[in-house]
DNA sequence: GCCCAGGAGTGTG
DNA sequence: CACACTCATGGG
């Protein structure tokens, strides 16, 4: 099936390849295609179409898409709370096609756990290799990211043996202590009591906690500090300091879009990078 | 070979 | 509160 939405502003290479997601790959023709729930899901865009490919019968893909884009955030209305900031301000226009993305919340709690020291290539393998072991088929050798239920089969071991390194044993643990309801129960939460539930997590910090609370749990006034982000603050803002203090910073000036100026803040800083940095560096075609 | 990676956990001052 | 050290491994 095939159909075409209109979500605007929609930048799809710098929503789906500024490392918020992991599964999402560009082929030619400026297509991102990549796996969302249940589904494989293409994805181009010519002018103000967005072209939605699927499976024949695939069910609710519209919403689906829509979820992920986050379709109903309205970025005119980010960006006049974001434009009153001096830095920002200069930047928007060209970064107004990069949207927030929502993610399936135990997917988006094991990802951001997994990408704890590593980098996005590694980071995209470790997800790919989980998903090919445990995942569901969708079609061809796509497969579904994992439910809780499915990757806790794997032993120890058989994580370990997917690469994930030390991080093979906070997943283990996670498959054993989350369940759906808990799942739901944290939907319903204020972002200051969620985002302290999630830190008691193995494996769940500062970091990885306001990551869920943002891309997981859309939580849009999360603001994740990673290296990136600190250099960012360092260098735009003069600002350094702990976590707590770099944090309070953020929530201060950006208030409920703290999480949309993060990603324009990682995004830039990442364009920055000596090396470009290997965001959009795809392994081959 | 060397350095670093969208950090967290633990121990110490 | 702040640091310092370790963790396991792969990509650049």
């Amino acid at each position: 099936m095939r159909f075409d939405l209109e979500i605007e502003p929609l930048d799809l290479g710098q929503t789906l390849g500024c490392g918020q997601t992991f599964r999402w790959r560009n082929g030619p023709g400026g297509t991102w295609s990549g796996p969302l729930n249940d589904q494989f899901i293409v994805l181009s865009k010519s002018g103000r179409r967005l072209s939605v490919e699927a499976r024949p019968g695939g069910r609710h893909v519209e919403a689906l898409v829509r979820n992920h884009l986050r379709a109903d955030d309205s970025i005119r209305k980010v960006h006049r709370v974001l434009g009153k900031d001096d830095v920002l301000a200069p930047a928007l226009s060209k970064l107004k096609g990069l949207r927030i993305v929502k993610i399936d919340e135990w997917e988006c709690l094991v990802s951001f756990v997994l990408a704890t020291y590593a980098n996005i290539p590694r980071i995209s393998k470790m997800i790919e290799m989980v998903s090919a072991r445990y995942g569901s088929t969708i079609v061809g050798d796509v497969k579904a990211f994992p439910t809780r239920a499915q990757l806790g089969r794997a032993s120890l071991h058989d994580l370990e043996k997917c690469g994930l390194g030390y991080r093979a044993r906070y997943i283990k643990a996670l498959c054993e202590i989350i369940d759906d309801r808990q799942l739901e129960r944290w939907r319903r939460l204020p972002y200051d009591k969620l985002r302290y539930e999630l830190i008691e997590l193995p494996g769940v910090g500062d970091k990885v906690a306001d990551c869920v609370s943002l891309f997981g749990f859309g939580r849009l006034e999360s603001f994740p500090i990673d290296v990136w982000i600190e250099r960012a603050l360092a260098r735009l803002y003069g600002k350094k300091g702990s976590y707590a203090k770099l944090r309070e910073f953020a929530a201060e000036r950006f208030g409920p879009y703290a999480g949309y100026a993060q990603e324009y803040l990682y995004y830039n800083e990442r364009l920055h990078a000596p090396n470009g940095s290997c965001l959009f560096l795809e392994k081959e075609r």
